[in-house]
DNA sequence: AGTCTTAGCTATTGACGTTAGCCTGAAAGC
DNA sequence: GCTTTCAGGCTAACGTCAATAGCTAAGACT
């Protein structure tokens, strides 16, 4: 049997594919084996079933948001930074509808990468809000709130929960906005 | 064979529950025709499949959140209204969390009673959203914000995205008077 | 009672995930 | 350059589930 080449990597990338292609529920063993041309059970031999398969994806999901929001904030602070990170996180979601909701999930809890990535993805947001001089219960507050309009607007973006034929864009510059203008006076804790 | 009395209604009331005790991926037929007694095939006489099923039970979903924030919002207005709405769509989550996600799916297009039922939900923030003078994009663009902003919380928080163990009431509570904060103060269109 | 409708059944098929075990060709070692 | 190893592919088989076809008897109606 001329061998096919696969690897671990090609595998969980090709499964990728195939979740913002069809879905999160159009993916399959047997619709990746076709698509890499091989049987399913060979897939075995790279992958341990299918709940890992979607773990192993959940994981390079969350590293590739996680360093597309990294880029946005590289060398900007505050109120510019938090624009740039709003753009990019939106952008991301569009590009990657399948994946997106994969990588709002909490991270399973025997899966230690999968742990290490979602982490950074959260500091990501804290470390940005750290230039607004917020630090413990009101950096968390603050972003949760940020965390929340975000994956809100985009969630129900990506899940066609908008309907209205009203610019999306500029509801979600809006948003964006508010937000910011809300952290900026955030410290007066109840 | 002594008769188990299934309805439509009975069906998909299972269901409903199966999934909020399970989740999304706990439904199946399977598993509701174990619950109810009767062999899977049964189902048939009742529901068209498990594709039917699954919108059978987003719209009673929807119809059950709907009613619920219609409720809080009764006989108060502006911000009053909209604090009620924020407790009540929160806890109508928690209550539900396998449902919560179906309430928030675009309505199925060939499904009417889905559609109807998607834009009363909507309605109700947008109504609540008119005492406060706000017309046409403005308004669209309120709303849309208030809804990303409650559901990405409760999605988050249902789905375990929020790990520390910081106060949840209050994290929620500020995203709230936040919210409420920035539409008081919507009118000035970029 | 006799008839008709229909809610439930069994049997079957097809898709999928999973496991066990075989086979072969490509790289590793002599 | 020949052998040996071994891992990456395979076939076969099984269990679960959704779905369809067709049977049967429970219950309603006259």
């Amino acid at each position: 049997m001329a061998r096919a080449g696969l690897t671990t990597e090609s595998v969980i990338s090709e499964a990728a594919r195939l979740i913002d292609e069809r879905g999160l529920d159009g993916l399959s063993l047997a619709a990746v084996a076709e698509k890499l041309g091989v049987r399913v059970p060979s897939l075995y031999k790279h992958v341990d079933g299918l709940p890992a398969l979607r773990r192993g994806v959940t994981v390079t999901a969350k590293k590739s948001l996680s360093e597309a929001l990294g880029n946005a904030a590289l060398g900007r602070s505050r109120d510019d930074a938090l624009t740039a990170i709003s753009l990019a996180y939106r952008a991301w979601a569009r590009a990657h509808p399948g994946l997106y909701p994969m990588a709002m999930l909490a991270p399973h809890p025997d899966e230690a990468a999968d742990i290490a990535v979602s982490t950074a993805l959260v500091d990501v947001v804290f470390r940005v809000l750290a230039g607004y001089g917020l630090e413990g219960d009101d950096a968390v507050d603050a972003t949760r709130f940020l965390r929340a309009s975000l994956h809100g607007f985009v969630s129900l973006e990506t899940g066609g929960g908008f309907a209205l034929p009203v610019d999306l864009d500029r509801s979600y510059q809006r948003l964006t906005t508010s937000v910011i203008t809300a952290l900026n006076t955030w410290t007066a804790s109840p």
